[in-house]
DNA sequence: CTTTCTGTTAGAAA
DNA sequence: ATTTCTAACAGAAA
C-alpha cells in the first residue's frame, strides 16, 4: 500500500543496504513488469534484455523519490525506475548472518521467510545480498532509461502537484492550487493533481484530522479550513515517515520490518466504529471508486 | 461456491 | 475542459 511515506521509508531504509553495491544478475520472471507504464502492458523481449543488459554491472549511487516512484540512480548515469502500485515490494535478504534491521519496528528474519517468494518476479543479486521486487497483483513497473535526460525527455512526471516536502509546499500555493478545482477535495488528493503524495489512507486521515469532510467541494472551502488541511498534510505526512509508514496487508521496508504508522490511523478502515475524539459511529462513503470513511460530528 | 473489496493510476467514459 | 469510472491482477474476506 504504497503511499508517499510508504515508499520515502521504503527508499530511506533501501539506501543503507544497496549504494555503493553493484548488481551482478538480474533474472526477470515477469518481463511485463519490464515495460512502459499504462493499463495495456505487453512483455516485450527486446525491452526486458535491454533492461538485463544495461543494468547489470551497475553501481548503486543514490536512490531518490519523485512522487510515489522510486528512482535509482546509478555511477554511469544510468537510472531505474520503480512505481509499487498497489502491491509492489522491494525486499532486501543480506548474505551477511544476523544483519540488523537499520529502520521500521518490528524485524522478520528473512532467514526463516520464503525469498524469493512466488511473487519474486524481478531478481537483483547484488554482491553482498540479494533485492527481491515481489508484487501480488502486478501492477507495478521497472523501466530502465539511459540518463536522467532520458527520463525528463519522457514526461513521466508531468500534471503532478506539489511534493509535501518540497520548500515550494506552502499554504499559499497550497490555497491557491486548492480553489481552483470544483471537484470533492478526496477526489483532487488522489488526482495528485495539487499535492502528491496521499492515497486511499492519507487522503482521509487528513482530512479528518483537518475536520474537513472529504465530500466537499475544493472551491467550497474557507481560508481556516485550507490552513487546517495544510497544517494536517504538513504534520501527517513526516510522521508517517518518521515511523515507516503504514503497514496493512503485504507492505514491508527494504529489511522485511513493518511500518508502524497503522496505529495511528483515526479513520482509514474503522467506518462503523465510534470517533477516537467523539464516540460517534464513523460514516462510509464512496468516492471515486473508494472507500472513504469520515466523522459527521468532527467533519464538516 | 460466489461476490466484493484492496495500497495506484492511465485512459476511457461521462 | 473537468470529473468519475474502469481496467490491469491476485487473493483475502464476507
Amino acid at each position: 500500500m504504497p503511499e508517499l511515506p510508504e515508499v520515502e521509508s521504503l527508499r530511506q531504509s533501501l539506501i543503507p543496504y544497496v549504494v555503493g553495491q553493484s548488481i551482478h544478475k538480474i533474472i526477470v520472471h515477469k518481463p511485463k513488469l519490464v515495460a512502459a507504464k499504462g493499463t495495456v502492458r505487453v512483455a516485450s523481449q527486446s525491452k526486458t534484455d535491454e533492461f538485463i543488459q544495461e543494468l547489470t554491472n551497475q553501481k548503486f549511487l543514490q536512490i531518490d523519490r519523485v512522487a510515489k516512484n522510486l528512482i535509482f540512480k546509478f555511477e554511469s548515469g544510468k537510472i531505474m525506475l520503480v512505481h509499487l502500485k498497489m502491491t509492489g515490494q522491494l525486499v532486501y535478504q543480506s548474505k551477511i548472518p544476523n544483519q540488523r534491521p537499520v529502520f521500521g519496528g518490528h524485524p522478520i528474519d528473512l532467514s526463516k521467510t520464503d525469498l524469493p517468494s512466488k511473487h519474486s518476479h524481478i531478481i537483483f543479486e547484488l554482491d553482498l545480498g540479494t533485492l527481491y521486487f515481489n508484487d501480488t497483483r502486478m501492477f507495478g513497473y521497472v523501466l530502465y532509461f539511459q540518463s536522467l535526460q532520458a527520463l525528463e525527455r519522457e514526461e513521466h512526471f508531468k500534471d503532478l502537484g506539489i511534493d509535501p516536502f518540497d520548500p515550494n509546499f506552502t499554504l499559499n500555493t497550497f490555497q491557491k492550487q486548492i480553489l481552483i478545482h470544483k471537484a470533492k477535495l478526496k477526489s483532487i488528493f488522489l488526482s495528485q493533481k495539487v499535492v502528491i503524495g496521499l492515497g486511499n489512507i492519507y487522503a482521509d486521515e487528513v482530512c479528518f484530522e483537518a475536520g474537513v469532510r472529504p465530500d466537499r467541494s475544493c472551491n467550497s472551502l474557507k481560508s481556516n479550513e485550507i490552513k487546517a488541511l495544510y497544517k494536517a498534510i504538513s504534520r501527517i505526512i513526516p510522521l508517517a515517515v518518521a515511523l515507516g509508514g503504514s503497514s496493512i496487508a503485504n507492505y514491508l521496508l527494504a529489511d522485511g520490518s513493518r511500518g508502524n504508522y497503522a496505529r495511528n490511523h483515526k479513520v482509514y478502515n474503522r467506518a462503523g466504529k465510534p470517533c477516537f475524539v467523539c464516540g460517534n459511529v464513523l460514516e462510509k462513503s464512496i468516492i471515486n471508486s473508494r472507500t472513504t470513511v469520515f466523522c459527521t460530528k468532527c467533519q464538516k
